[in-house]
DNA sequence: GTCAATTAATCAGGGCACTGATTATTTCTC
DNA sequence: GAGAAATAATCAGTGCCCTGATTAATTGAC
């Protein structure tokens, strides 16, 4: 008889709301094309020719995870990769006429996805609340690799 | 020459939130337990005995992911499951010892977590933080299966 | 120039999350 | 009571997400 309550756990929470916004996405911008490919597509359009590895790091992807999203990407036609001539390791990652189109139309339904999905809060709320995840996440973030231990071991 | 910024997408937003939690669970409270096998401990020690499907429920998990969970907990040897006699169908589940202990271990450990996740905010933005949350996640959730469509077909 | 360290990508392995189809049991209807 | 509808659980298939180990290419030290 010691349970917590679990509405007041920011990870419990986070969960939800991915859950909540991966519904949302298939129903109202593509049940085809998911949400971080979506970003990989509009890092591309950003910035053209990048690698793969810098592509992730753009979008919060760790290797392994965007090895697996290009791979279905480039498999679905919307991207290509060739070889860096300059640097044998690398490969230079372009989005195919499909795969721009692809951004361009969906652009226009996240903007309205977006919308829905922010429509229980008011304008100021929203705006703060993108402030507040971002905040969190990237002092989160900095915790990665710090030099010194985040806590004193239990 | 269209990209979209991304910062101002919650989805993409709450992934990366999801992912720095999972970082700091793994760092602060445990790399054998998850957080979501953490939630389920938890439902059953608010409600012991429950079924599967209704613990899913509780914690926000879909009948086929809660299969794996209880089977990994089930693995591990914090729960146990046993036929309901009243309704061949179902299986209700129980915390060992064990499961009963690792929970009451982990407790202590995902409030500190907590505690260092939320530490970029001030204790009213905290609050509100998760408040909002809430709130988008409760609504996205109510649009499960409206009865009308969400949206006006482009 | 050669050997060592670094770096980009891949692979193996574990876990979370969803959908659609199937199986077993119960409940509802007649 | 027999057949139909509903329900709990499982299975197959796809995709995201991480770590640790491996492979291939480049860079740096000497």
């Amino acid at each position: 008889m010691a349970a917590v309550d679990l509405t007041s756990h920011p990870g419990h929470l986070a969960r939800r709301l991915q859950q909540a916004h991966y519904l949302l996405w298939n129903t109202m911008v593509s049940e085809e094309i998911t949400s971080p490919q979506f970003a990989v597509l509009n890092a591309l359009v950003a910035e053209p020719g990048l690698d793969q590895r810098t592509v992730g790091e753009r979008v919060g992807l760790d290797r392994s995870t965007i090895a697996e999203v290009i791979s279905r990407l480039i498999r679905r036609g919307l991207l290509d990769k060739v070889r860096d001539p300059q640097d044998g390791r690398r490969f230079l990652l372009g989005l195919t006429d499909e795969g721009l189109r692809t951004h361009r139309r969906l652009t226009v339904r996240t903007a309205r996805m977006n919308q829905v999905f922010l429509s229980p809060l008011s304008a100021a709320e929203q705006t703060l609340f993108l402030e507040l995840i971002q905040r969190v996440s990237d002092a989160a973030e900095g915790l990665r690799n710090p030099g010194e231990p985040l806590v004193a071991p239990s």
